[in-house]
DNA sequence: ATGAAAGCGCTAACAC
DNA sequence: GTGTTAGCGCTTTCAT
């Protein structure tokens, strides 16, 4: 029983010289019509005099909701993710809610615990990864929890999303590769393992058939590894071997062009680059895709898709609301989706030939 | 009242055939060697077959604790605190603790409405940059809520701190830029509003005079601007912002030394001088500070001083709940100290003269 | 327009 | 060993 001397509500209303129900009725606005002016004045003055902040958990054990967003990010050290946490964070606050980080490290057993705390929290609604395993997804629509699916659209599940168009984002990365000129063509990325990474795939796929292009399998690499936790970065580690493989393996043939799913794992491609001694954009043309702050820092510029990080924060935390406040919270999935944009750097060149 | 059916304690009691008291025994492992291994069992399976969750809200009512912490950061968007927040993290989840992670960004109006937030969750203890102003660590002293600051010694406060040695971290720069034969030094920072930060420049100036050096006034820059929100990050801004002033005023006369406080800041520095074309480490030789992961990979790699983030926060984390167990907590000043490394990379250089 | 009182689900004396 | 019970501080129905 640590629990220090609180003031509740009780001490405001013997200090206002009102009952309870009164400082509860004018502290929530309830009934608001019907309480006197000098009434609610003096409860006011008594909370603030009294320095009174109302019991977070009497009151969730009462009402059954926390005023608190919970989001779940598969890591809060990609740049990408930190981004969506901070708009995400901003519009709840404007909306008078807060928001609870929780992080995985793409520990599939990691990503249940996040669910599990912030059920265990009566977060009023959850912000999840669209990677995030389906099953997960599946348990949250079980329980009165509110859900919004952030960063890909999850079609057959009946939930909101916001996304940019991944297949779009993957569409334009082949664009401007055949645009350049590049014939041989490498894809480097996580286990396609769930919708949002397989519509990315389409899209770029897509855009090669439509230049006239196939992509060899030789050149599609996929980590296997889901491995422990790298120093660095997870997804920097994966670039970073994936691509010494893919550069064993392709060994003379230059120029050769990658895209690689993510920014972090590009980062750790121009890391291999510059231990297998091969030039970015000489030898190879990188594609990233998000655009995170570090992008436009590294060397060389590293040409990449943008995403509105925090606006699909933002718009998912608004989402997540909305549906609380509706009445008829049909949970049904409303998606909002922004369009991708392709950031030309210099990690990108044209192929030189007659 | 828009709580659902919960399963409680009842049910479980009811299906295991034994009382509530029981039920909550088991489960808090109290009394234990008095209950019966059968009825222990019979307890867990009910628990098991209901899918059973204690009633967060109602726990913490009754106990006054939530098995939380809290952390603070000034930007969650800052590598350098994604890090500490993904040891903390992980340190606390050890402990059978939760991490809620609330971020400011550097305006001082959000660090006291993020003090607020955390004590009326009623999170067991809080971990606070030491950078945060000084009277909200007075408040938070003055409740019973756990405290830690990280990231910067507090002496006259009496609060258990973990952080690098900032002295010997600034101490560390100058004396690198003195052994590259540098004369012309200059410093940028936010506002040495704080005893962090003042010690770490102290530390540099005494490197300084060690060298038999003195800095000039005209190449200390503070930034003066706690303004809006940036589009990157307030320090990259405030980098890009001070170097570009800074390059006006030294024009003609390379090369020329700067210490960037923190890497973000030496990451605005780059771009800066890339803008006014001025070459680094030939003209410019740039220090930064923390060492996050973006220093290794940008172009030039940035010479910074090591911090080690995530132990920073770990320790951070399990310091506070240590306090949180011993009985005889006294909260007085514990200290750990971590020692700063110098990490040379291609953003410092050899003033070459006769 | 305001007050009395019944719980929300849990823990921990205290009784048996 | 296990059960009974009194609240924790709040919201809200029902009286007044």
């Amino acid at each position: 029983m640590g629990r220090y001397k609180r003031v509740t509500s009780h001490d405001v209303a013997r200090e206002a010289g009102v009952s309870i129900t009164t400082v509860s009725f004018v502290l929530n606005n309830v009934e608001s019509g019907k309480i006197s002016e000098d009434t609610k004045r003096r409860v006011l003055d008594a909370v603030r005099k009294l320095n009174y902040v109302p019991d977070f958990f009497a009151k969730g054990l009462k009402t059954g909701r926390s005023n608190t967003l919970g989001i779940i990010v598969p890591s809060i050290t990609n740049p990408f993710f930190a981004s969506i946490v901070q708009g995400a964070g901003d519009s709840a606050r404007q909306e008078g809610y807060n928001l609870i980080v929780t992080s995985t490290y793409r520990e599939r057993l990691t990503e249940a615990a996040c669910v599990d705390f912030l059920l265990e929290r009566q977060v009023d609604a959850i912000l999840v990864p669209a990677t995030m395993n389906p099953s997960l997804i599946e348990k949250l629509k079980k329980v009165e929890t509110g859900i919004v699916v952030y960063n890909g659209e999850l079609d057959q599940l009946d939930v909101s999303c916001v996304t940019t168009d991944n297949f779009r984002g993957g569409w334009l990365v082949s664009k401007h590769l055949i645009e350049l000129g590049h014939h041989q063509i490498a894809f480097l990325s996580p286990p396609l393992s769930n919708p949002v990474r397989e519509s990315r795939f389409a899209g770029f796929q897509r855009g090669l058939l439509d230049g006239g292009f196939r992509l060899s399998p030789d050149y599609v690499m996929i980590s296997d590894f889901e491995g422990e936790l790298p120093d660095v970065n997870y997804d920097y580690s994966t670039g970073y071997n994936l691509a010494s493989d893919l550069f064993k393996r392709t060994s003379g043939k230059y120029p050769i062009a990658i895209f690689a799913f993510n920014d972090m794992l590009a980062l750790g491609v121009i890391r291999a680059a510059a231990d297998a001694g091969l030039r970015i954009p000489e030898d190879i043309s990188l594609v990233g895709y998000d655009d995170i702050f570090v992008a436009a820092l590294v060397h060389p510029g590293l040409t990449t898709i943008h995403q509105p990080k925090y606006h699909l924060g933002a718009s998912a935390a608004r989402l997540a609301i909305e549906h609380l406040d509706e009445e008829h919270r049909d949970r049904s999935g409303q998606r909002v989706v922004f369009q991708p944009q392709l950031r030309v750097r210099n990690s990108t060149a044209r192929v030189d030939c007659g």
